[in-house]
DNA sequence: CCAGAATTGATACTTGATTATCATATTAAG
DNA sequence: CTTAATATGATAATCAAGTATCAATTCTGG
């Protein structure tokens, strides 16, 4: 069975913390202010113990490695901004969209994605 | 500038034809059908000038290759099959996808995805 | 038809994310 | 405490998608 470790309550905390979901290295790069000698394959194998103990869940959106968050967070999707490529939470869902799936197929989960330019880099630019 | 071909000819009417997004390599083996010496490189760079174009629009979806479809269809989205793995085009949008965002936030564009069972593979299963 | 420009296809290479390896260090149960 | 089980971290290996290379072939304009 698994051994608690310095290592995995300081990834799990950094997770459970998050505004936002993580990469395995930002997650990495924030433990590391804690464990400076933190490596990476050690985020991963936490990454993985945590996914399948179901505390934390991937959030995979193409052309970024994936991204962590914690599993207690209530439906909701998600904003990726071009210029910071940062991912944002949104708040809800929208109404109707199991309704887009034909006749006799079953949905088991949906994703919405929006892309634009998030608030801060809109300000910059 | 570039000439025209018979592999171009050939890879963009089944791009054009195909009723739902396909592969890099779902149009390879369609098209040595026709063209059997057809190398992977061939369509990659074809795939590469026909969105260029503006003639074929690349399709993302995390954890399998682009896939790549007309640009002339209408907006619409996604579902995938868990078990077939195939990627269906869904009929018309959802009211509501952009009031998702926080204020100040630029969207340029959404994606839905749905995921779980065709109806072809419930009936198989 | 001809010559130069562009393309093709086979294959090697690259790239980025993730996983395996293994010696060393840490953890937990008794 | 002691010890067997497990974890760590540095790094090498993997893996799949996509790209570069280059000799041979195909286009196209004149």
């Amino acid at each position: 069975m698994p051994y608690t470790t310095q290592q995995k309550l300081a990834l799990a905390e950094t997770i459970m913390k998050a505004e936002r979901p993580l990469t395995p290295d930002e997650i990495c790069r924030e433990v590391q202010r804690e464990i400076p000698h933190l490596g990476r394959a050690t985020v991963y194998r936490a990454l993985k113990q945590f996914v399948a103990e179901g505390q934390v869940r991937p959030v995979e959106i193409p052309g970024v490695p994936t991204h962590y968050e914690s599993a207690a967070r209530q439906h909701h999707h998600f904003f990726f901004c071009h210029h910071c490529r940062r991912l944002y939470n949104l708040l809800g869902c929208v109404r109707g969209v199991l309704g887009l799936a034909p006749k006799g197929f079953a949905v088991k989960r949906h994703e919405i994605v929006l892309y634009g330019d998030c608030a801060r880099c809109r300000a910059r630019a």
